[in-house]
DNA sequence: AGCTTGAGTTTAATTATTAAACCCAGCAGG
DNA sequence: CCTGCTGGGTTTAATAATTAAACTCAAGCT
């Protein structure tokens, strides 16, 4: 079960990311997560995604925090469940935005979007925004620069 | 090559996203490339992808207009390539960074982070902010509601 | 008693991924 | 001008992941 150890560069937290949310799948399913699908069959039927794999995912999902199962009962049904968010998933959203957003950008349609996300408060579009502590805002990956942190650790003396 | 089609929901731009980036191995290659890392050989050490699979990637990431082969020559060497983030490459930086920063949040060690990403110009750390259009930052998903976008498209009937 | 439905399992066939071996061009040394 | 080395890949065979389709199972409905 060292579904980590096939991403080296093992500490590395994007790679530790993806170790969880980084299999066929799983974002998709998150997707539909945060649009508030949360039954097997609806989940199942808008992806195509395959049962048995949906019913992994959604294990894999569980065990690691970001989903939990909760049972629920319809009138006239018995007891089912329903996988929700946890705080854990809500905090994957912004992963989900950038992905919305770079897709929009450069494999959009000419009609434009199909979602947009809006601030609840007062319906303006939201979007990510790169800032630095000291309050510059609207960097690109080229006004940054990676520096080694407290974490880091030598590489492997081959 | 009908690789997209694997992600149903064909028009949402999350999946498409996915679909040029979400294999394995795909985004731990981008974030070397990030890191400046641009010879085969290099990425294939720090990364431990198997060879094959490195090359397939790299050459559908040509493809999709994310990196661009330069030819080089070291003296004493013939003339060799390395791979280079475009512009559209550049401009997945987002994504990245989610990941990580949920990767610290969630899946840090003790010590810290590996890798601290800063502002070029002040050395201050960087973060992804949400922000609406009207001005309103610091959002979380919580704060947000997905609406149809103009390119919203009705779902299958059945 | 038999049919339906949501939520999964199981099974068998198809793809992806891996490790390891191989290839190739040119340069350097002898 | 023969040999070995290096960067940058292919090929091959074995292993693991994914798929579609069929099956299960426990209520509840008719």
């Amino acid at each position: 079960m060292l579904e980590r150890s096939r991403y080296a560069s093992d500490n590395c937290p994007a790679a530790r990311t993806l170790a969880v949310v980084g299999e066929r799948w799983t974002l998709l399913i998150l997707r539909e997560a945060f649009y508030g699908q949360r039954r097997f069959e609806d989940i199942q039927r808008t992806l195509g995604v395959a049962r048995n794999l949906l019913a992994t995912r959604l294990a894999t999902l569980v065990e690691h925090g970001l989903l939990e199962r909760h049972p629920y009962r319809e009138a006239g049904s018995r007891e089912r469940f329903e996988y929700r968010l946890t705080e854990r998933g809500i905090e994957l959203f912004p992963i989900l935005l950038a992905l919305m957003e770079w897709g929009d950008r450069h494999l959009g349609d000419e009609d434009g979007p199909p979602v947009i996300v809006e601030h609840r408060d007062c319906g303006a579009e939201i979007q990510l925004d790169i800032t630095c502590e000291a309050g510059h805002t609207g960097l690109t990956a080229r006004d940054t620069i990676p520096r080694p942190g407290p974490g880091a650790r030598l590489a492997d003396p081959a």
